[in-house]
DNA sequence: TAAAATAAAATCGTACACAATATTTGAACA
DNA sequence: TGTTCAAATATTGTGTACGATTTTATTTTA
């Protein structure tokens, strides 16, 4: 929210570090799959990759549970979160309930601006598919639901969306869909044309399927939490 | 989050004071309109009042920052926020699709828990309403929204209408509405027998036309802002 | 007197020191 | 060898000091 860190005060050094870069940083991470859900964030150790100090870092992580991207434990630290089974349920339920609105009304106000930003990133997948960067794909496909959500001129729901999905993130790291399968982004060229079309019933129809197929994907039946898999693990086995 | 505060470790004074407790007090006198919108919220003197340090305050702040209740301004502090017209349009906008939503599935949930729940926060509100207790009355008028999303088995969604009635009662502070109207308690009433009766899609529509009817009540004619709106006073004077 | 420049006070931003708590290590013992 | 307890280590929780910034008060000057 603020600049500060005061190393280089006179020249023009600069040697300020932003505390929403670091913020973004973590949060993009762990949205991306490289930090696994579960890793315990030590203050310490981020205080020296980031060059600064603890209050600040505090404040940052504070910032990340808020979004329910970490979850703060009393005397024991953050953790990136680990989203329960209903949980997950919950967050796509939500999602269905926002998104469905956000497509229908984009569909409704339906622009160039849409037009292009949509586009824009439709090529953007294509490109990460045609190369093969499976990676880039699976973080492509999340994002496009960010870029309809801003395209919806609802500002504060598409700032649920935004954590709604970076929840949807982890929920997908945690139980792992079998495949990100082909049919998300023919499902995203399908809707973005329904939206450019000015069919919101329809884009909200489809929105809807869409996300109960990503959510049909995901594994609930083996993990559960990392102790009772542990010891369902050791009983079974 | 967690306890703390060490003044007496040993017997059992307990003379510990809970951050969420003055997060909570804090949180409430806003939403109570007992902060009025642009209020500065003073470090030094809000640890000064609830006997902690600045480091536990400015955590307290930052999560009433992240709920939209107060803003924090940069080498200027923190002042409870002071919605925009544009902000509360988006606020109310949300409310309807959420909580339309939520009606609805309490409607298809209706349970002898919903009911009692209602029906118990109903008498509240008519207990107000009898004792011509206005500012009760607005206060649990408010309530009545938290209750019955509460109740909808949708804990994320419930949790964001909690920022968004939070919201709502800062833009009725600052375009105060002609009068709290005695329909609003009527369509109260009416609204939970629609969601007893399980008809969900009467209860979904109601709550859409109740809370247009709280936003239209609303005057954003002249006020704009404090700062604008005394530079028009003084102009027009 | 009014505007501008300067000084003083108030307030926030950050780092750091020390306390409290949790975790790990290792030694003693059965 | 395995278990229990205690010391040592690591990590978080909080108050406070000091620097930076903003606001207010005072003085200067035209």
């Amino acid at each position: 929210m603020n600049k500060t860190s005061t190393l280089a005060t006179a020249s023009g050094g600069a040697e300020t570090v932003d505390s929403d870069q670091i913020y973004n940083r973590i949060f993009d991470a762990i949205v991306d799959h490289n930090l696994a859900p579960g890793t315990h964030l030590k203050e310490d150790e981020l205080c020296d990759i980031f060059g600064i100090g603890r209050t600040r870092m505090r404040a940052v992580l504070s910032r990340l549970a808020a979004d329910h991207v970490v979850t703060l434990v009393a005397n024991r630290g953050a953790f990136v979160a680990q989203p329960s089974v209903e949980e997950a349920r919950e967050v796509f339920r939500a999602r269905r309930v926002i998104e469905c609105h956000l497509a229908a009304r984009a569909a409704e106000t339906a622009s160039d601006t849409i037009r292009e930003a949509m586009h824009a990133h439709l090529q953007h997948e294509n490109i990460a598919r045609a190369a093969g960067d499976v990676v880039q794909v699976i973080k492509r496909c999340g994002k496009y639901h960010q870029v309809l959500a801003d395209q919806a001129d609802s500002p504060i729901m598409a700032h649920f969306v935004r954590e709604l999905i970076a929840r949807s993130s982890l929920i997908i790291a945690v139980y792992e869909a079998k495949n990100p399968d082909e049919a998300e982004l023919e499902e995203h060229t399908r809707l973005t044309e329904l939206i450019l079309e000015g069919k919101g019933g329809e884009a909200s129809t489809l929105m809807d399927s869409h996300l109960r197929g990503i959510e049909s994907r995901l594994d609930f039946s083996s993990k559960e939490d990392s102790k009772l898999d542990l010891r369902a693990s050791l009983l079974d086995g």
